[in-house]
DNA sequence: CTACTTAGTAGTCAATGGCTACATTGGGTA
DNA sequence: TACCCAATGTAGCCATTGACTACTAAGTAG
């Protein structure tokens, strides 16, 4: 998937050494933080060697968004697919959604930026992390767990959901046991109160 | 309100002008597209001049961020206030906040991004937005309106939620129509299905 | 073995943020 | 009124950056 050239050449794989350094120092800056000599710095490279990989620091930017929605999608998937339960399918996601804000703020900062013409391996990636709750909400809305009438739109604001309470946890606005509690409060909404007979 | 300082001096008021024409530059081209000695060549001063309001650049985008959520808590009164019905006033919220995004995403995602040691003012900022949707609630659950038991955390997945639906419009992955569908489903869920007798 | 493509290098340039020393201006006050 | 002083703006400087170009090295395919 994605854009891999893959084989080790000069350097051995840069592309992927320069992602996993601007990874990391977006982690620890945010995404100003990020500079493409000192990339090259890090990867003892020169400094036009990045431009290799990225036409210029937006591509840069737009593969680092598209490696956060493929780094999203498949814990996601895990979590969808370590839990029978709906309801605890459902509570599942949600905490990874949470908790990969809280990890990761500014790479889910990225990956809801507004981007002109992004390339089409991040739509492409955007796509597929719809797909995970889309099967989720899917499943549920067959099982009669319907809390609105078109399950295309109960994933979508599901999806919004989900962002805008991992958005107030990446900000620091809530604290994570708030974001617990509201990750409760969704569930209710969305698959109805706990049934504890 | 905020850190005005107000009284024309050599310039007039360089503050004020700085921050309009930021807020122009960062609605064309994001917040990337920011550059304090272009600010300064638009106002007519040189380029050490911002420096005197700004400490540096982040100060001026924490600036543009508390604009922001001062224009947008004006909206949000001004939609609360024309809308007696609680329903109406919750519709009108929701539109207003969609509506912020859809006009000036990059301000939007300020707003929304992290920052480090925010500025006293900005936090005020942020408290007096989270005040409108919580008195709205704080109505509503006094008129028997409780989708769920705390109104508290109702307010705050009420933000979380339009945030999420506002930044799915401002990053361009959902359209209007999906968004205004989007508001009509949140209404149901927050409020109740529409009661058309 | 040779030609071609890909990856990386080295040097250049304009623009930027941030710093410092200096000039100007207007309000408060002795 | 005259003076002082803090606020405001200026001018020059520097390191860093993104982007561009010409050149070199290294694999690969014919």
């Amino acid at each position: 998937m994605g854009t891999e050239t893959g084989r080790p050449f000069h350097h051995g794989n840069l592309r992927a050494v320069l992602l996993d350094h601007a990874h990391e120092a977006i982690r620890s800056g945010g995404v100003e933080a990020l500079s493409l000599r000192e990339l090259a710095r890090d990867a003892g490279v020169s400094h036009g060697a990045p431009r290799r990989h990225f036409r210029d620091r937006q591509a840069l930017v737009n593969a680092l968004a598209e490696r956060g929605f493929d780094l999203l999608t498949a814990r996601l998937d895990a979590a969808a697919g370590a839990h029978p339960d709906h309801r605890e399918r459902f509570r599942a996601l949600a905490e990874v959604f949470v908790d990969f804000a809280a990890t990761d703020p500014a790479l889910l900062d990225l990956m809801f930026t507004k981007t002109v013409d992004p390339p089409p391996s991040l739509t492409e990636a955007v796509h597929r992390f719809h797909e995970v709750s889309r099967r989720v909400v899917l499943d549920g809305h067959e099982a009669g767990i319907r809390p609105l009438a078109d399950p295309e739109r109960t994933q979508m604001l599901l999806v919004a959901t989900l962002q805008g309470i991992a958005t107030l946890v990446g900000t620091g606005r809530i604290s994570s046991e708030t974001a617990a509690a509201l990750i409760d409060d969704t569930t209710t909404l969305f698959v109805g109160p706990h049934d504890d007979r």
